[in-house]
DNA sequence: TAAATACTAGACCGTCCAGTTTGATATTTA
DNA sequence: TAAATATCAAACTGGACGGTCTAGTATTTA
């Protein structure tokens, strides 16, 4: 009984990502309710009955679309943790993590899905969690072991986890929330250089009063 | 000429206002889409062409309903300006206006006109720049205004804008995005309180820096 | 009183849409 | 080949909903 293979055709494994990916996309640019299973299944090449014999409704699909979706967008973890063990100092560090999150903050897709996730937050909290874990739970946590590993000792845990959380708050700043609210278009290059620059900046203050409180 | 009064019965400015009341409190519960036009009817206890001859279709209605929430959504700027000219120090007064702002992001009517401004922002641009302008924009240009005049002239118009954004954005740091993700409820008393505090006093060794370095 | 407008209750229309059903064809294993 | 399952195309069901229409009642001004 090594490999017991159902009996009949097997389900074909490209028509489920052409129906997710299709899904996805519909879901981050019209929306939940905007988006109809006929259109999805239009859009993927397939016909209905396929989408329904490859996801169980509506609601499950849309589950899948944007966990998928989740799993592509988050910080480059291991860049982090190559950067601590290197010769850079902590504000480098935070500048190149922060130019990293800034992207992540700006894209629209991101941004798109952010969307999604709070206006169906309340009828699929789920999803949201979900999403909060994969992003921005993990980039925090990612960040704050960065933050600890520079302190030495002479920080605590606390005290890491915070300046995490408020320099991704520095750098959110007000452009996270206007993009959201579709009011700002995103930065130029020099312009994200800038706004983290003046961030890390900003937490290197912090950082150095709290180790030196310590001592 | 001076009063043209309207032949026949005028429309009753009651019904006017029940029915955008029942709009906003169904258009913040259950979204938009998730409101039909038959339940605002009855739920402000009117026929549904009342509510036609009232609003010219579901998206005025919107626009209206939510308009009208944004109004009732700002700091108590008269508050603030008394605080500056009173005797409390810097520190007490961003105490002071930390604590209205955590609340008003803390509740829960607000988060909800937070959502279905993101959610709609694509469709309806215009609420949603209503929404910010009437919110976001008006409760920092109050706070820079309080900032600046602390600054005593030491403090650039730029510098104490960004030192607005920069407390708003510590005092919203990751409370206010799970919220909206719906993975965490409002702080108790005790602990606003503490997170102001510790916000506060970031603000205040960021603005000594700044102050400090104009001398 | 007469004209004009607001309001009600409910039927009605057209559309959209989630999900099902049907009947034929294709693919896979036994 | 036969049984089993996938896929397709298209029709269909049932319900929700935005918006209109009707016919009768209420209120206001001239």
């Amino acid at each position: 009984m090594a490999t017991t293979r159902k009996q009949g055709r097997p389900k074909s494994e490209e028509k489920y990502h052409l129906i997710l990916h299709a899904a996805s996309c519909l879901f981050l640019k019209e929306g939940f309710a905007n988006t109809s299973m006929d259109t999805v299944a239009k859009a993927s090449g397939v016909s209905k009955q396929t989408v329904y014999s490859h996801f169980e409704g509506k609601d499950a699909l849309f589950k899948a679309a944007i966990s998928s979706k989740c799993r592509s967008y988050q910080l480059d973890t291991q860049q982090l943790i190559d950067a601590t063990s290197g010769s850079l100092s902590l504000l480098e560090c935070l500048r190149k993590v922060g130019c990293q999150f800034v992207r992540l903050l700006q894209d629209p897709e991101a941004i798109a899905i952010f969307r999604v996730i709070i206006a169906e937050a309340v009828n699929s909290p789920h999803v949201a969690t979900l999403f909060y874990q994969a992003g921005p739970e993990a980039s925090l946590s990612t960040l704050s072991d960065v933050i600890e590993k520079f302190g030495e000792g002479s920080l605590s845990r606390d005290i890491a986890q915070q300046l995490a959380v408020d320099y991704c708050a520095l750098l959110k700043g007000e452009y996270h929330t206007m993009m959201l609210c579709g009011i700002q278009s995103p930065l130029q290059d020099e312009a994200i250089t800038a706004h983290v620059n003046s961030a890390a900046e900003k937490i290197l203050l912090l950082f150095t009063h709290y180790t030196q409180q310590r001592n």
